[in-house]
DNA sequence: TGATACTATTCTGCGATACTATATACTAGT
DNA sequence: ACTAGTATATAGTATCGCAGAATAGTATCA
């Protein structure tokens, strides 16, 4: 899908929450799952910018493990504070989603 | 609803077009129906910055009628260009709704 | 006639976000 | 040595919604 630049500011910051929400993962891996989820586009700079905000928000705990594929991983895990605003995310996303739906179709 | 501003960023300008396409407005018009769809928090401001944009872009037809409450009202109308751009919206909508849906619910 | 309120458009500058492009670094296979 | 794949990092850019204010027209009431 083309042109989906706009529509995603905001929501994929959420994605990559819920994708960390789901079990411990890192950089590389979450680009790579949000592929696979159809947004073929995302390259790994633009995830890379959404796990240094998190970081610098205090949302995702870190720790860093070696791998034999490469140089070492930065692994991120929610903490508290990013479930609650995982959970905000899904409340926000649920009343927009709402109002278009009920936009197109009224 | 609260900080929904960046998950609006390429939504709010789909649904401006809905709306011109329903029928004949102007921005103070559309502002009032965005309000009334749940976005209460949109400004005059927004909606003008969007509707010169469609103005910009030339997707929109304009003309201008005294009115008997204010000044002119410049009313919109969606051209063959406008009404394929709302139509790609819906579809670019339609997309980014069912990953996320699909993301929620895995 | 002066003040106020409501309608209505216009303008400027800002902050947040995703994207582009590139650099750097490590490992494995040929 | 070279390449491909993995992986983090950073600077710069464009776009968008929003805050805040200015301007202008009409109606109403003191």
């Amino acid at each position: 899908m083309e042109n989906i630049t706009e529509m995603l500011k905001g929501v994929l910051e959420g994605c990559v929450l819920e994708i960390i929400s789901r079990g411990e993962t890192y950089g590389y891996e979450i680009t790579q799952q949000l592929r696979e989820l159809g947004f073929t586009d995302v390259v790994e700079g633009t995830v890379y910018t959404i796990t240094m905000r998190l970081e610098k928000n205090n949302l995702v705990d870190i720790k860093k493990k070696p791998s034999t594929k490469g140089p070492p991983r930065k692994f991120y895990t929610l903490n508290a504070a990013g479930q609650e605003h995982l959970e905000f995310f899904w409340e926000k996303w649920e009343f927009v989603s709402s109002k278009l739906n009920e936009l197109k179709l009224k």
